[in-house]
Parts: structure tokens; C-alpha cells; sequence
DNA sequence: GGCCGCTAAATGAATAATCATTCATCTGGT
DNA sequence: ACCAGATGAATGATTATTCATTTAGCGGCC
């Protein structure tokens, strides 16, 4: 078997523990046996249970967030934009819950390291909503006095919060392309120019 | 000493220590360092170590929501409800920086009793807003085709991302009653109906 | 007032359980 | 026959929890 696949198994089988027992909780024992591997091979492919915890937000948000800028990109208007970008994250934490439930809740750890981290990986998501934001205000589109700073953590905490009800309920209680609609009508208003 | 003491006292000494190192990290002779108690003291008042967390919970979080709902009732338009909402949320983020980390960080757990708990404690408190926009939609200030559900998760999480850059920053780099009137306003303005 | 004896409260060393990590051994492919 | 990769039992460290022992406060008694 190609070392690339277990590593790959190693990650998939990490994100469903890491999902159902939160970090803490899981056992290396679990994940070793959700991949169908030996514990000590989880030691040929990861430093230490933090290492796992990391390359999962690596590998699979640094996807994410590469998909969600290309969408964006490839949209005209500024409305546009924010209107995908919600839709996008919406979809996301539908379409792959586990990962959005690790999100939501260990990337929020009080653990130095993770605090770090999610620095960083929180800033290139939500810089995707303040450059938007500019460039409508550019266009005169979006109000002057809207402080980008703080719109694109108000749009972007509206979002998380949807998505943290879906982690939490067994069913999403509404539907995505309506909740997406109503948040980014709702940001959109609330900082029109007009 | 009386026993009601001691309670305080461990109470005090965990949001501290909750707060640095995090649940999981956090070791009980630490609390009892920090309380100036002997390890088994802290078992005459708290059956184990989720026991002091939930209890920090109840107890913090318990008086700061009925504070909240006092003010909010003091206020006479949907829109001031509004506005004081934003900014006492904000003010005990700063005020309590301790507590706020904890909410932030501790509360999100996937931990099964804590789930649980937070759907209790977070409705309790977000259903203070749908509310408020269930009367200003009344009143007819506010569109009749904003869904309460939605938005007031929507005005939570702007509100709850300011506040986790609080807590992730050593100073909070908006002014806070700027950052209220912002957020507010920015809701506001999205769901007036006019 | 001082002295007992009693009980509740407090102590912290010892226990016991849990797991991350290691490493001596094995295996399948070439 | 070789060896990179895989194995999983054993190790060792960490800590929540327990409990035998100590301490402190208090009421009654001389």
C-alpha cells in the first residue's frame, strides 16, 4: 500500500473521531482503529496527536478556503461576492458536517498552539469578506463609514452561528440557500450606500 | 469558615484557571493552588472536575443573563432593546475577560454534557433578541420577512465574534460602545422596514 | 474562665486508571 | 535474503479521585 494512502486514511478516520469524542476525548487507539491501522503506524505518519489535529486543519481548511476564494473571484459584483461566500460556507457545513464540527469546536481551544493557529487560518478566511467589502466601497456601493474590519467579523460570526445551530441539531433546521439568502440580504442592507 | 466560602472561592480560582490553561489542561491542584485549598477540599463541593465547570456556567452565566434581560425590559423602542443588548454583551466581554474566555472556549466542547448544556443556556439567551424583533415586527418597524430564528443567530454571532477578538487579543483593538453602535446599526438598518 | 469531648470540615499522600508513545519484532514484496 | 513499512504489547507519565488522618470550632460542664 502507497505510504500516501494511509496517510490520507489516517486524516479521513482522525476527522470523524475528532468530530464524534472531541480531541481530548479521542483516543489514539480510536483513530487507529477507524483507519484500520496499527497504533504505532499513526507514529510513522503524524509526530504526536497534535500533529493529527493540525494537518487536519491544514489539509482540509486550506481546501475550503481555497475553493471559497475562487468562487468569489469568479463573480462580478460585490453583492454577488458576499452572496457566494455565504452560500459556500453554508454549504460547507452541510455537505461535510464532521469537519464543520471540528471547526466549530476545537479550532475554538483555549491551547496555545490552536490559538495560534486559528489566528492566522480565521484571518485569510474572513480577509476574503473585508477585501470585498472594499472594493464595494470603492464602487461607492457599500456605505464610507462601514468599518470593514469590524463588518467582516459581524458577517462572518452571522454565518458561523448558522452553522454552529446545524453542528448541534441531528438536522438542519432551515434550508441553506434561504438562510445564505436572508444573512447576506440582511449584511447587504445593513451596509448599502443608499 | 463558613462553607459558602469556599464555594466562592473555587468558583473564582477555576475561572482563572480555566481560563489560562483551558478545561482539559487545567489540573485540579491547580484550582486548589489558586483557591488556597487542599485537592480533596475541592471534592466536599463539587462532585468532579466537569461538575466545577458546569457550575462556573450556571452560576456566572446565570446572573449575567438575567442582568441582560433587565436591561433590555428597561428600554422603551425594540431598537434601543437592540442597542443595549449589543452593548452589554460587549462591556462584560471586557469587563470579565476571564469569563468570556471560558464562554468562548469551553463552552464549545463537543463533550456530550456539555452540548447539551449550551443549547439550553444559548437559547435562553438568544431568544432574548428573537423578541425583541418579534415586537418591533409588531410594532411594524421591523420587515415582516426577516425570520426571527435566523436573525437572531445572526445578531448573536456579529456580537460573538467581536468578542472572540477580544478574548484572542491582549487589548481590544475597537472601542467598544463604537463597535455596539456599529453592529447594531448595521443590524438594524438590515431589518427596518422602510 | 478553662478544660473536655465531639463533629464537621479540611488535608494531602496514596491509589488506580488512563493513554500517548516507544520499540522489539514481524511481514510482504522484490 | 533483504528491508521498508507495519504491528501492537509494554512502558511510563500523568492526574482525577479517594480516604485515613488531622485540625478547628463549639457547646456543655466543673
Amino acid at each position: 500500500m502507497k505510504s500516501s494512502d494511509k496517510h490520507e486514511k489516517i486524516i479521513r478516520a482522525a476527522v470523524k473521531v475528532f468530530a464524534k469524542k472531541g480531541f481530548f476525548s479521542a483516543r489514539i487507539s480510536d483513530i487507529a482503529k477507524a483507519a484500520k491501522v496499527a497504533d504505532g503506524t499513526i507514529y510513522l505518519y503524524f509526530n504526536n496527536k497534535f500533529d493529527i489535529l493540525i494537518s487536519v486543519f491544514d489539509e482540509e481548511i486550506g481546501k475550503f478556503i481555497a475553493q471559497t476564494k475562487k468562487l468569489v473571484d469568479q463573480e462580478e459584483t460585490p453583492q454577488k461576492k458576499i452572496e457566494i461566500f455565504a452560500l459556500k460556507h453554508l454549504s460547507m457545513a452541510k455537505e461535510n458536517k464532521s469537519l464543520a464540527e471540528i471547526i466549530q469546536m476545537e479550532l475554538r481551544q483555549s491551547h496555545k498552539l490552536i490559538k495560534e493557529y486559528r489566528k492566522t487560518i480565521f484571518s485569510e478566511y474572513v480577509d476574503i469578506i473585508s477585501n470585498i467589502i472594499r472594493q464595494g466601497q470603492e464602487k461607492g456601493i457599500f456605505r464610507e463609514d462601514v468599518k470593514p474590519g469590524i463588518a467582516k467579523r459581524a458577517f462572518f460570526g452571522a454565518l458561523d452561528e448558522m452553522t454552529r445551530l446545524w453542528v448541534l441539531s441531528p438536522k438542519p433546521p432551515y434550508d441553506i440557500e434561504d438562510t445564505a439568502k436572508q444573512i447576506s440580504n440582511m449584511f447587504l442592507i445593513g451596509i448599502n450606500s443608499k
